[in-house]
DNA sequence: GGCTCTCATGGGAACGTTACCACGCGTTAC
DNA sequence: GTAACGCGTGGTAACGTTCCCATGAGAGCC
């Protein structure tokens, strides 16, 4: 029942011009009577002409399609990746193909291998495994997206930039009269973590504190593990724990529950700064203030990036996106108050 | 510098045989000596031969790839549909394209060619406009998703069975010692609203309560809208507000800053049920009980119906899949108490 | 032993597009 | 007046695959 769809050979029929003629006028090209090419036009529009893109992609070995290959659609950062990929990739009338990993290898290839099947023209992935040599060899374009993008020397990477963040994070803590704060971090198998400690450290430093005198606590990257690595920090004797920097947002709003569940208050007793800027924040009591990650920029920045390595000029860079503050209200302000401890 | 990559062709030559033997062995057919079979597949290995989508969806007409357009893939739900219909398009080996709409029906209708012109197999669409009309005339398969699709008959449709959740909401209400609840809805002009309400009045009906003694506020579907909502309620002379039920998971959490704005307390003073199940509501102060959408099971169910459709047996009915309720902390349990209005 | 029948394989067309080359016509220049 | 040129157009090959038909060899049958 379903109609055959018109091709170019119907316009060109329709118009009585040759194939070549209509295939001309309908790519706008110059050299071509402005009747003949109205005519063209006006024949594609009566039968609902539409180019195809399958045809297109086989002849001039331009597929018009991109892959993006993240940890999961569903997690609000990557999600944001993926809309601002969506949004660029839009406006060059590219279409992305969306894949989640699941942090898993195995998915990652099998997805890998569609896109290459899907003759994708470029690839920005997240990577978890090392199977990315295979698009190398392959010669498929791509772009790696995250802080695991680190792990590959040589090849284009779009970040953000941890230092700028943990700066403007530092800077807010003192600015609001905070001095050295306990800090939340990530396992210590995992990469990140060093990455972000190390930024701490070389902050503190410059701001005259000794890196020695930083009280750390570890966990998962889950709320969990915020809440549980809070509850050991409340624990610890004789530390007044005044202000936390949680190393993810999800630690952060565990660390929140943990010092209510304590009978403290945030921010009275204990002050919080997250980093991530996951939407819920925005709904935590208090308010958590946060340094955002600028995910949407990210995902159109790696599809630019992707578009030189396509028209092969690789700059084969790493590029650190600046992260922002949200200021919201874990976070008190001592500034204006003589003593910079809670009872 | 970028390889050629390997075609049937060059698997033939390695493998000695004939292209046609080439695709014979390589799609597994029955009609073929086990030996050469063996010998085209090591040399597919070998040259690292990866089927090219693009010719075989031009020469078969189908190009396994979907589309999906949503509103927003950054908001929870959507995306909770989209992994839906990711996954399951991935376990049949199809590819998914993945788009934003904005509720802009410019921009759908943009996307929806855009999917023409990709030759999608099929399109799984949450409705803005009317221009799925076009879809329908190009004869592509599609099924609509979302509350919106019932605009839409004699077409194929995935969404929630709203129904059912407003039917666990009031029985969990009533299960917690509540009665009838103040209810929060959308504005005037959405359809949801109407059927929302339909839902609870004739709920209501059946537990004995006259609906007309319902007390409605309206708002936006936002977090402002609900929040102003509630404030007008608690503006209300001579009601007091024990219970509100929120058609919508962003309005409750305004609805709960507001309580917390007139110096009221969750659940104590009033409790607060949702719509929606949003991750977020599981960080709000306190925790959001409400009534989740089955956003995965919907893409999941919509990517079947899609290709229920595509192999030609319609079905063109409306799929409601059912809710579940998310007990968290924002709903008092009164029945263990001997009076059900708080002072 | 010659016929048909089966089975594995090869050859070629077709899907819809674009790129290249050729052609014919009108204009310009010598 | 003819050659050269430019311009608009038509014809055709090619992209990589699958499908249909043809071919040839071997087996089975009378």
């Amino acid at each position: 029942m379903r109609k055959r769809r018109p091709t170019i050979i119907d316009v060109a029929e329709r118009a009585g011009v040759s194939k070549s003629t209509a295939a001309r006028a309908l790519a706008g090209a110059e050299s071509i009577l402005g009747e003949t090419r109205e005519r063209v036009l006006a024949a594609a529009k009566a039968v609902g002409y539409e180019r195809n893109h399958l045809a297109v992609g086989m002849r001039s070995g331009r597929s018009g399609m991109l892959g993006l290959v993240i940890p999961d659609i569903t997690n609000p950062f990557w999600a944001d990746v993926a809309r601002g990929a969506q949004d660029r990739a839009a406006e060059a009338d590219v279409s992305l193909l969306v894949f989640s990993s699941d942090w898993d290898p195995a998915k990652e290839e099998s997805h890998l291998r569609a896109l290459r099947r899907a003759r994708v023209d470029g690839a920005i992935v997240n990577p978890v495994s090392d199977a990315l040599d295979d698009l190398d060899r392959f010669g498929l374009p791509f772009v790696l997206i995250g802080s695991s993008a680190e792990r590959f020397a040589d090849v284009s990477s779009v970040g953000s930039d941890i230092t700028q963040a943990v700066e403007i994070g530092l800077d807010h803590l003192v600015a609001k009269g905070h001095h050295a704060p306990t800090l939340i971090v990530g396992p210590k198998s995992r990469l990140a973590r060093t990455r972000f400690l190390n930024a701490v450290q070389r902050h503190s430093i410059k701001r005259d504190v000794d890196p020695g005198q930083l009280v750390i606590e570890d966990g998962e990257y889950t709320l969990e593990g915020g809440r549980q690595a809070m509850l050991r920090l409340l624990d610890r004797p004789h530390v007044g724990h005044t202000c936390v920097f949680a190393a993810n947002d999800m630690m952060a709003i565990g660390a929140m529950m943990a010092v209510r569940e304590r009978g403290l208050r945030c921010p009275e007793d204990v002050s919080i700064l997250g980093f991530d800027g996951i939407p819920s924040g925005a709904f935590t009591f208090p308010g958590l203030t946060t340094i955002a990650k600028p995910g949407r920029d990210i995902g159109t920045r790696a599809v630019e990036s992707l578009f030189d390595e396509i028209e092969g000029r690789p700059e084969h860079g790493r590029v650190y996106m600046p992260c922002r503050l949200i200021d919201r209200a874990s976070l008190a302000d001592l500034s204006r108050e003589p003593r910079k401890m809670a009872g």
